[in-house]
DNA sequence: CAGGATCCTATCCGATACTG
DNA sequence: CAGTATCGGATAGGATCCTG
């Protein structure tokens, strides 16, 4: 745990002291990319959706992963939450701006990992 | 593990069929945004590095999951290994094609939650 | 220097049961 | 419907030792 930025020498650019130091940016990461933060980040891209249509999205999360990574995306200000207070109640789930900024490269890359493993099929050349 | 896609009732866009079957993109994700993959792929993205200098410039990391996660990394054709004979033995890694492709979204992404965190400074307006 | 083998712990995560 | 609390199995991942 010994604070150095080994990056500090990076050359030109010198763009990230970050990604090794306990910087907040870490934990941030950490949150999109668990096992299922991108999903739900991907999956509220084309629209808002309650906690049930997530869990039926996103196959193969449980309530419990679902509910604690919405917390934390919620917190991390990447998910707005919003309670109508009927019965039974409705929770809606949507991205906010940050989210939406983030949700790009998410999708980004989703996108050209699907590209190219339709491209070379599945025998790659290496 | 029922296999329906969700996804296919998804309106205008249609466009993933695939983030919650169990696709091959599904494991590349994982891999990709595994807890030190990302740091990987984002390190050698200025040049390319030997195994003590990853293991450097990713504070935190330790030799195990540093050389597992270059296999698999190495596996799914994101990084090349070229190992020189000599002694010591100098193993080098890189990004293949494939891997500087991936590499732009996940700088991206990193760009951007460091940009959010550093517009808010820490206390975000929610 | 590069990394495999082993051991052991922390955590992830799913299943179940319960609340409002 | 939308969660929370708890338990237990699986796995991730760190520390250490050892090899080429």
């Amino acid at each position: 745990m010994a604070g150095g930025a080994q990056f500090t020498r990076a050359e030109a650019g010198g763009r990230y002291d970050v990604f090794h130091t306990d910087c907040p940016a870490r934990d941030m990461v950490d949150h999109v990319t668990s096992r299922w933060g991108i999903w739900v980040l991907i999956s509220l891209r084309s629209n808002d959706l309650r906690f049930y249509e997530l869990r039926e999205s996103i196959q193969g999360i449980s309530e419990k992963m679902l509910a604690q990574t919405l917390r934390a995306l919620v917190q991390d200000g990447l998910v707005w939450r919003e309670v109508e207070p009927t019965t039974p109640p409705q929770v809606t789930y949507g991205l906010t701006d940050f989210g939406r900024d983030i949700g790009a490269p998410l999708t980004d890359l989703f996108d050209r990992i699907t590209r190219q493993l339709s491209t070379r099929g599945e025998g790659g050349e290496g």
